[in-house]
RNA sequence: GGCGUGGUACCCAAGUGGCUUAAGGGAAGAGUCUGCAAAACUCUCAUUCAUCAGUUCGAAUCUGAUCCACGCCUCCA
């Protein structure tokens, strides 16, 4: 299979370190705010790619950290930490703002059928590794210490911005760039913070260099390591994450560890809203839990999601997202009535080559949407048996986890309440009598309490609205 | 100011030199069915790919210019 590495800048035939077998780390989420489906957009990209890997039968590690420690308003080394922030306005903890934010996180993961990674660490849970590796860039004379920490010096390590191409030249030109007196550079990171004198942390560790917490790039170079290896197959994140935090990570691990740190570097384009960025400091965000109020479940997010390549930007509007909903119920209508016909049908089977038309477009760097537009050509093609068609419609559903291996009668005759059903008895009782005034009548009634009666060849059926 | 990405139908979007006389989905319209609806099914829906030049036997796809939008350089997926 092929992915788009963006070290090299183009679409690579994709080979592992250890045949058969996936390393891959992907930036988590930091857990002092709800992840907005935005956020959730990274998420589900690396979903997919990890679904594709299997689906080529590698056998995929994964591991996805949490951030947990508080880092800084500004990557400048200043400004409040956001965790401690949070706990102060919530009244809480920062572990319990840690702990509740994690939860949903994981509650929305699952809603959107994202398979788990093998591991979430945290970072508060890897600090005696973090401090490690502090400890290996330091005896190698890649650091040095300020009032306020112990900083990276980007100017020992070579090849410094390399995969994110950075014109350090420009950014020293740069209108919005500012730094510290005491940085050597202005590239330079901050791989351990001291705790402020005056003040007393929430989260705070003993280190060699004094009290205080880790620089924020350091937790995935540290847990990769430790969980991954020193090198490894694949990384992931949000195409921000290039000329910061990843740059810094490579210069980090390869500078500790003296070896090459990752292979393929993948990264995810933002989601939009009104064609601009949809983040936290713009406002307008959603989280799961508000399209649910809207009328929307997590599936035709997911749907909706698949309708873009992964590297490309991605407009959301209510609009799109209706779109998407009411492709989603489609193709479970679909589902279904293939179901029905495939019960009573002569096993029959004809030649054709979707699952490797299916299989070219997702190994072409995640040609999701080509996937998709498989999926319905083959879903419509007569010339397959019903059988035939749901096999290949499951089998495609492993790459595309949008549960129709899930899907049934949408409401078990049970579920819906007697007088519903009384109604729509005394309707079918009206319509044969001809009495198409009641019938209609009843059937607004029905409607009124939240269900539709469709009429079918031998009688009807009731579906909550 | 520096660096980068993108502009394809009403909407979301594939396609990046000939197999495409531009996928797929949504919306819309027409028809079949139906007492009427809904659903389902069938059909229609870009001679055109921001604009203008150019390269080529051949361009949405390559080159240049122009216009527009957005991203990064600030924590951010």
């Amino acid at each position: 299979m092929k992915l788009y590495n963006t070290a090299s800048r183009s679409v690579e035939e994709f080979v592992p370190i250890e045949n058969g077998k996936v390393k891959m780390y992907c930036c988590g989420p930091t857990v002092y705010g709800y992840q907005h489906i935005g956020n959730f957009r990274s998420f589900f990209f690396e979903d997919i790619l990890k679904r594709v890997l299997q689906y080529n039968g590698y056998d995929v590690t994964h591991v996805m950290n949490i951030t947990d420690v508080g880092h800084l308003t500004s990557d400048e080394d200043s400004g409040d930490d956001k965790m401690e922030k949070k706990a102060a306005e919530e009244g809480k903890t920062v572990w319990e703002v840690s702990k509740f934010f994690t939860d949903i996180f994981m509650k929305d993961m699952e809603l959107l059928n994202i398979i788990p990674p093998n591991t979430f660490p945290k970072a508060t849970e890897y600090i005696q590794e973090q401090i490690e590796m502090v400890k290996e860039l330091e005896a190698k004379g890649f650091t040095y210490v300020t009032s306020d920490g112990v900083y990276y010096d980007t100017s020992k390590f070579p090849d410094y911005g390399k995969m994110a191409r950075l014109d350090i030249e420009g950014l020293r030109a740069g209108e919005r760039v500012e730094f510290s007196e005491e940085k050597k550079n202005p590239t330079d990171f901050s791989v351990w913070k001291f705790s402020p004198k005056n003040e007393k942390r929430q989260m705070e560790w003993d280190s060699p260099w004094g009290k205080g917490f880790p620089g924020w790039h350091l937790e995935c170079s540290a847990m990769s390591k430790k969980l991954l290896g020193n090198h490894f197959d694949i990384h992931c994140g949000g195409v921000d994450h290039i000329p910061v935090h990843h740059t810094n990570e490579i210069a980090q691990s390869e500078a500790a560890n003296g070896e090459k740190f990752v292979n393929y570097w993948v990264h995810g384009e933002f989601l939009l809203m009104g064609d601009e960025k949809m983040s936290k400091s713009k406002g307008g965000t959603l989280t799961i839990a508000r399209l649910k109020e809207e009328g929307f479940e997590p599936m035709h997010y997911r749907y909706f999601l698949l309708n873009a390549h992964y590297r490309k930007k991605l407009n959301f509007s209510e609009e799109g997202l209706q779109g998407a909903k009411n492709a989603y119920e489609k193709l479970k209508e679909r589902i279904l009535s293939l179901k029905e016909k495939a019960a009573n049908e002569n096993l029959t089977d004809t030649p054709n080559n979707y699952k490797e038309k299916f299989l070219e477009k997702i190994n072409n760097d995640l040609g999701i949407t080509e996937a998709l537009a498989v999926l319905w050509t083959m879903l419509k093609d007569d010339t397959l048996s019903a059988n035939q068609r749901l096999e290949l419609a499951y089998d495609f559903d492993k790459v595309f986890g949008l549960q129709l291996d899930k899907i049934e009668k949408a409401e078990a005759a049970d579920d819906i309440p007697g007088e519903v059903k009384s109604l729509a008895g005394q309707r079918m009782q009206a319509k044969k009598d001809k009495n198409f005034a009641l019938s209609d009548e009843l059937r607004n009634k029905i409607k009124e309490m939240g269900y539709e009666v469709k009429d079918s060849k031998d009688g009807y059926e009731l579906k909550r609205l």
